[in-house]
DNA sequence: CTCCGTGCAAATACTTTGCAAAGCG
DNA sequence: CGCTTTGCAAAGTATTTGCACGGAG
């Protein structure tokens, strides 16, 4: 049972790089991230693997973001901040809605409900400051 | 010197059409809701124009369902349900975030929290219905 | 041999953009 | 007239898919 070798290296890596960052990359960030230990790599494979523990439960995505979806390996219930300048994507470790509200909104609206999530929008630090800098310097 | 933008017949059926609705629609499918009344629209103006509303601020997005955007006409805040069986979206007139949140996070994480949003997922009447008949029906 | 995972490239799907023409004031 | 808005089509970008090949059992 030891073919950890070759089976399946890439699908695990590609999962192994998703949960050890908390960037909530692109497929493409996941790419270029494996490319120099797996030169072979390739983008569909990534997009495969990535769609593949999607549909598993084992990874979630944060959603689309500029036109490229955002992959999370952290699946603990969390909420997230974009950053509607640069993209970034934040982990809040807070949990802001009601522990009642997925009953309350399967009652109401008489659907099944699955999970929810919580997104804050606004502009990061960095942003922030790149932004304040930027007009302190042009006025 | 006011920045008032050229009267645009087209450009007002799009932002009515979108505050008509209530189903969340695609830029495609407001194109083909105006494309009996306004024949010679192109599908590049409606893409335009959702995005000038939406930049403006008179018009939000739910996010990206199936690959697609869906906009929305209703700015007030208001939560929504994703169908993810069919991609249906739902407004859900309740707010379940702590009122305090858009500062608690804003304080936590050093960032300037413009909004946030709250979507449930799950599977709504219809698609319930559908599959239990699906169910019974192959069985 | 069979199966699964993959590389590669082509295909797809959605959205944006360049440009010339048309429209408003 | 100057400026905005549009149609059209081409371009751009992200993601999916078909197919044959390679490795493991």
């Amino acid at each position: 049972m030891e073919r950890k070798q070759n089976y399946s290296r890439k699908r695990e890596a590609i999962l192994t790089a998703l949960q050890k960052t908390k960037i909530h990359p692109t497929a493409e960030w996941v790419y270029q991230e494996l490319k120099s230990e797996y030169p072979d790599l390739s983008l569909g494979t990534v997009y495969r693997n990535l769609r593949l523990f999607k549909d598993e439960g084992i990874i979630t995505s944060v959603g689309v973001v500029d036109g490229q979806e955002r992959y999370d390996g952290d699946i603990t219930p969390h909420s997230h901040f974009v950053c509607t300048n640069c993209g970034k994507v934040i982990d809040v470790n807070d949990e802001f809605v009601d522990p009642e509200a997925d009953t309350m909104v399967a009652r109401k609206c008489k659907v099944k409900v699955l999970s929810h999530s919580v997104c804050f929008n606004g502009i990061c630090m960095e942003c922030l400051e790149a932004l304040k800098k930027a007009e302190t310097g042009s006025k």
